[in-house]
DNA sequence: CGGTGATTACGAATCGTTTCGTACAAAGAT
DNA sequence: ATCTTTGTACGAAACGATTCGTAATCACCG
């Protein structure tokens, strides 16, 4: 099952701050966005995520601990696989330079990008 | 005005194909696509479109001829934005990162992204 | 003419997602 | 014991996007 974008929001939080409560979704939710996101609305989502198997959640305590049931990096790779399909006709290389071309990315990143290039031309590497 | 995901597909085939009716586009979604689009559904979604200012029209002749106000470029950025926003949590180094990450870019595009980063680096681009 | 087919316009139904109100249960404090 | 707080469950409203039925209009053909 694919996650909306509203899960993956979730998702996000999961990844970055490993099982969390609720509680602790919401709040991180409600800190960047401008938008109050209820409480309540946060718990539907979350459990229904719990339904379709994108997380797991441990409800041996009364507040429950959500976990992300799909690791980060194997997600990013799927969606940005149909994403580079769909919307850049397979070419990722297409895809990143209209990516760096916006202006957008600090000079730190790309060095470090830069760096993984020089890496990658290295080491014939195939992940 | 952002592109739904419907609208998407119908400016794919304004982009590739050039200006058109809707029935041109009708034809060619039902081309490719699975489950028949009524014309009517087509029509109703480039009539928003026009709406929006996604496509202007030609009203000239009784059957309207559409075209994409919104060059491909632009739209493939915007798109880009909110993919990067949903599932990179905005960054769009990370991203970069992983696409280039699963080895199935060539030699030659590492290289041309690579120009690009040191021009970027060169002249503090900003678009 | 009158009929047939193609076209636009538009309201409304439908569908999936998000949001939240409300009910109820559990745990701790006094 | 009861009050308060914090939590889950769940139905349903709200919302946006999509889909389509239907009416009106136009153009061509006999």
């Amino acid at each position: 099952m694919q996650p909306t974008e509203g899960e993956l929001v979730i998702l996000q939080v999961l990844w970055s701050a490993g099982p969390s409560t609720v509680r602790d979704v919401n709040e991180r939710l409600n800190e960047s966005s401008s938008k109050e996101i209820g409480y309540t609305t946060t718990l539907k989502l979350m459990q229904l995520m719990s339904g379709k198997g994108l997380v797991s959640r441990d409800t041996s305590s009364r507040t429950h601990v959500y976990s992300a049931v799909l690791p980060e990096e194997k997600a990013q790779k799927t969606l940005l696989r149909r994403f580079v399909d769909t919307t850049f006709g397979g070419s990722a290389s297409r895809m990143v330079l209209r990516a760096l071309g916006d202006g957008k990315t600090s000079p730190e990143e790309l060095a470090e990008i830069k760096k993984l290039i020089t890496q990658l031309e290295k080491d014939g590497n195939n992940d």
